[in-house]
DNA sequence: ATTTCATATTGACATTTTTCGATTTGGAAC
DNA sequence: GTTCCAAATCGAAAAATGTCAATATGAAAT
């Protein structure tokens, strides 16, 4: 009935321009970050910070390489959003709408 | 190359998790504002303005019947919005991680 | 016209987010 | 072991967001 923090946590990632930018540059392959940091007008420090907040939400993968880190799409992460996306938006048998009253008091609560 | 920002506003939008369950409930038709409101442990007013976060990214509808406030997805956003994200996410001709260095400064202020 | 009821708006406050410059970390090259 | 460089972290400031109580609006019922 929950876990909707989730997913809710990606679409909260995509939802800042420059970020949905840097997923859109990784979706051709993994890009270090100086890469990404040259098409941008953003300091050093932004950029790693938008990182951290797409690698939390499970959009974004890192694999570290001798002094570069390079970032690529999780693809498990992308298909699962999809899902969820389409479910929220979709008719469906056992919808929320259905429910006892209040039942989405607290759901939202970590898990 | 740009109207990120359009998109990301929905996502903005669905990024709270309150937001995100709403929609679901929209998703088997429409619903009055007092019986969202039934749902949730939140006051009047705070529906009220998620609502028109709702509405302003174009996720939602509204109609006015008598004293009453109908609400109910907006299906060309939802195909829209599906549509972009399997763009940024999908590998494709003319990606911007192909563009120019530096094509991404000042992409995102309003459009 | 008054009252009632559903919803929107306002004003305030706390929390979160975005951003930067400065500093730290840790691998590579010398 | 120094130096150099890529990236992360820290600390701070500014802006945006979520929330509520109080008030306003506006349609319906009396």
């Amino acid at each position: 009935m929950n876990n909707y923090l989730v997913h809710t946590k990606v679409f909260k990632a995509l939802g800042d321009p420059k970020r949905a930018m840097i997923v859109d540059m990784l979706s051709c392959g993994e890009l270090c970050a100086c890469m990404i940091l040259e098409k941008f007008e953003m300091s050093q420090s932004t950029l790693s910070h938008h990182m951290k907040v797409l690698c939390g939400c499970g959009l974004v993968k890192s694999r570290e390489e001798g002094k570069w880190t390079y970032y690529s799409l999780d693809e498990g992460t992308i298909s699962k959003t999809k899902q969820f996306f389409c479910a929220i938006t979709s008719e469906k048998e056992n919808c929320i709408c259905k429910e006892n009253t209040n039942c989405c008091k607290g759901c939202d609560e970590n898990e």
